[in-house]
DNA sequence: CATATATATCGAAGATTGTCAATATAGGGG
DNA sequence: CCCCTATATTGACAATCTTCGATATATATG
């Protein structure tokens, strides 16, 4: 299908939604989804719950930091904004600080990745 | 499954991807998606795509416009920022632009709520 | 042609973001 | 107790983003 060409119907005549239709967004739920894909919407950050998803065990700072260009604290900011998130998660042990990729960051990564 | 702790096996070990797991995000790739993403982290381009998935028709801005409080020149720069993002697509007619949701613009709808 | 209207573009102000150097915190080893 | 190392936080700066007023463009109408 051409989707340079107006289209006949898209989605939901008369505000009734066909199957799979995404309804209506309230503006607070468009809020909160914005804050969600604003932190995915960064190279840094993506390649990072990337790297985590892959593995099988937690991963410790310094190894995350070694897989990346930027300097210790932009990496720590970056991991911050996915904690935030809730797309990761951490655990101190003694010294170091292990990070994991949460349910909702896998689930965030696959959609993520599905923009093609 | 409790994602507060850390996960005995994520995906991919060694390297080796399951079935549905997210492989090692390229530099490129990651910033590709980064920028789609990011046409997509702001709530009002959220609701002006979920405004037009559900149209029969394609609208005119004017009336997009008259569904949101901001200024017709800010409606005009984010229409322009999915439009570059290949979300939307217009069509001039006399004085009226009249812009619908593409293919890829549904996807990206669905791939954005499908974020909670 | 003059005027009115719809939309786009420009330019500027303010907010937010990404990055890094410097510094703080805190644990482990001598 | 002192030092070394791993990580987090702070503060600064540049870049980018959102918004808006002013203006440009283009079309329709009288």
């Amino acid at each position: 299908m051409n989707t340079n060409t107006p289209p006949v119907s898209v989605l939901a005549p008369n505000g009734c939604c066909p199957p799979g239709a995404p309804p209506t967004l309230a503006p607070d739920t468009a809020l909160r989804l914005a804050e969600a894909l604003k932190a995915l919407a960064d190279p840094t950050r993506l390649r990072m719950l990337s790297l985590l998803a892959q593995q099988t065990e937690p991963l410790c700072v310094c190894d995350i930091t070694a897989q990346f260009d930027q300097h210790q604290p932009t990496i720590s900011h970056h991991l911050r904004l996915l904690r935030e998130a809730r797309f990761v998660d951490c655990e101190k042990r003694g010294v170091w600080a292990y990070y994991w990729v949460t349910d909702a960051g896998q689930r965030a990564l696959i959609v993520a990745l599905s923009l093609g």
